[in-house]
DNA sequence: ATGGCTGCAAACACTTTGCATCGGC
DNA sequence: GCCGATGCAAAGTGTTTGCAGCCAT
């Protein structure tokens, strides 16, 4: 998903109409991985003045629902978004949050060359679903 | 730490006061973790009725640096808090959001038997310092 | 008694929603 | 031309802050 054009398929595939509005922020998605919405805006304004936050909000949720775009709270109050490609890792800076990208399989001595971060504490964290909503689902 | 006199000694270590409103706080984080700030803050008021929400927030946040408490934003919006008590990962239900301790170290089959949930992903997040920041911390 | 703490309400930051209009299909 | 998508503004959440009075120390 690293190309604009398999983003836009996606979204046709999908039924949803491909706007121009659409088609910019795709490319700025793919182009600016880890922006938070308001700095999506931001660029996105620089080519489209009279594009809305609300559509940058609305159009990053329909492309999470086509599991196209992953978003992400990395401890902040609000939230980065991202294309979906090869699964990897993120490496925050507990300081300033700023992020950087690790490859599977992970070895930490090439996470530290490769970044130049010094890393202090991982969180893991199990997801699955509850038996209450695992007995839900089976229906 | 999963002693509320632990808890309140710490406030007066730090040199804050301990008013009831504090106390009746402590008391609620140390017997009911993962509850976010509105529900401490309902739990609070079944016995002090007058106590706002503002003072859950600002007490949560001390608590939070003394290093005694730890909040937790797990893909919600809202953040949910707990008593720093010994190490453990949190299995999230990806459907409701509900919520397990798991000890270390982890073996699944045991986290499955004893939770009940079905765990489908894992998220690792490494923290740490980036350059720029490792860089000022030094001076 | 004094400075930290509280309740209350207003302010904030991020995100969502209502509505009239626009434009992709 | 229809119906989904947009821009704008207003509403909604969760959290923080300003301020006058209160009360642990």
């Amino acid at each position: 998903m690293r190309d604009p054009a398999a983003v836009r398929s996606s979204l046709a595939a999908a039924g949803k109409r491909l706007t121009p509005e659409r088609a910019l922020l795709v490319d700025i998605i793919v182009r600016h991985p880890h922006r938070d919405a308001t700095e999506i805006h931001q660029i996105a304004r620089s080519k489209r003045p009279r594009i809305g936050l609300a559509t940058v909000y609305r159009t990053l949720r329909v492309l999470e629902e086509l599991g196209v775009v992953e978003s992400r709270r990395l401890g902040e109050d609000h939230s980065h978004y991202e294309v979906r490609d090869r699964e990897h890792l993120h490496l925050v800076c507990a300081v300033c949050g700023a992020l950087a990208d690790i490859p599977l399989p992970i070895d930490l001595h090439e996470v530290a060359r490769a970044t130049g971060y010094t890393v202090t504490r991982a969180r893991l964290e199990l997801v699955g679903l509850c038996p209450a909503c695992a007995r839900k689902a089976d229906r």
